[in-house]
DNA sequence: CTCCTTTAGTTACCTAGGTAACTATTTTTC
DNA sequence: GAAAAATAGTTACCTAGGTAACTAAAGGAG
């Protein structure tokens, strides 16, 4: 088992599925990332930036700039809390008017991106990674114990 | 089935098997674009900037500053070939002389990403993100056709 | 032979994500 | 209660990869 190519594989598939993404949603101004804050705060509703940055598995750094732009654009709001620490972010009505279109297109895109691969073998892989990941973490803090 | 999770999971595993890598390569004042340079380098012998870039899937540009960055640590040389436009890559003496070293630590670093995830399970996922590529790349070629 | 098109590589500029070092607030500890 | 440690977020700087626009060399069509 050539474990170069399995990691190559890998690598590969999540650039195409980017690909695809930023495809679709550069006509409505957004980036992948982007898009992938705004599908978690119209799921979960408002949430720190800990809250979405654990979510998405990205470190601070990343989501403070994934937010500060998206603010620029006008899709997002920082609220402060009590704890004078935490931010808040929300969804604006501006985003949530938006919301559908998005929705809608980056829908399309999935099935065109997932086609010709059947819903069995989706489900087969997702189980999988599901469980090469939760390896990985198990690991992970293993490691850190020491 | 929720491509959402699908999609997050592969983009999530791409970025643990980078940072895995990583942590191994710096060591050696390596990342892993450049590893995956020289592998290639090593299995295949000397080859163009275009076959390089398209045996990793990577466009020209990145490539092209891959190497650069190679060719300043003298792991890696450009040789004309007789056709003026194009520049064969190979690797120099000093790379060949560390790669063993590289090599080794990278296959003990492979061996703890994929740990606790059987061989079995490795194969399996291998073919289904084969099959999934291929059928994106089927996909392509017709929307190029168009 | 000349002009047009294609091709290999580079440059400039963009997003995505990471680490290290920092600020400003809690919380803990003594 | 004051000093120390932990926590949320930001800033600066790094790699990885993408597109668009460019240069220079090779090929083809007339």
């Amino acid at each position: 088992m050539e474990l170069h190519v399995l990691f190559h594989s890998v690598h590969q598939l999540s650039r195409q599925i980017m690909k695809c993404n930023n495809t679709v949603l550069q006509e409505y101004g957004l980036y992948s990332a982007q898009w992938s804050v705004l599908y978690v705060l119209k799921q979960r509703g408002r949430l720190t930036q800990k809250e979405l940055s654990e979510y998405l598995a990205v470190e601070a750094p990343p989501m403070t700039r994934t937010i500060q732009r998206l603010v620029k654009q006008g899709y997002v709001r920082q609220v402060p809390g009590q704890d004078k620490r935490v931010k808040f972010i929300e969804l604006t009505e501006l985003a949530e008017r938006e919301y559908p279109v998005w929705e809608q297109a980056v829908l399309e895109m999935n099935e065109k991106t997932i086609r010709g691969f059947s819903k069995e073998h989706q489900q087969q892989l997702q189980k999988l990674m599901t469980e090469w990941l939760s390896a990985m973490e198990r690991h992970q803090g293993e490691e850190e114990k020491k």
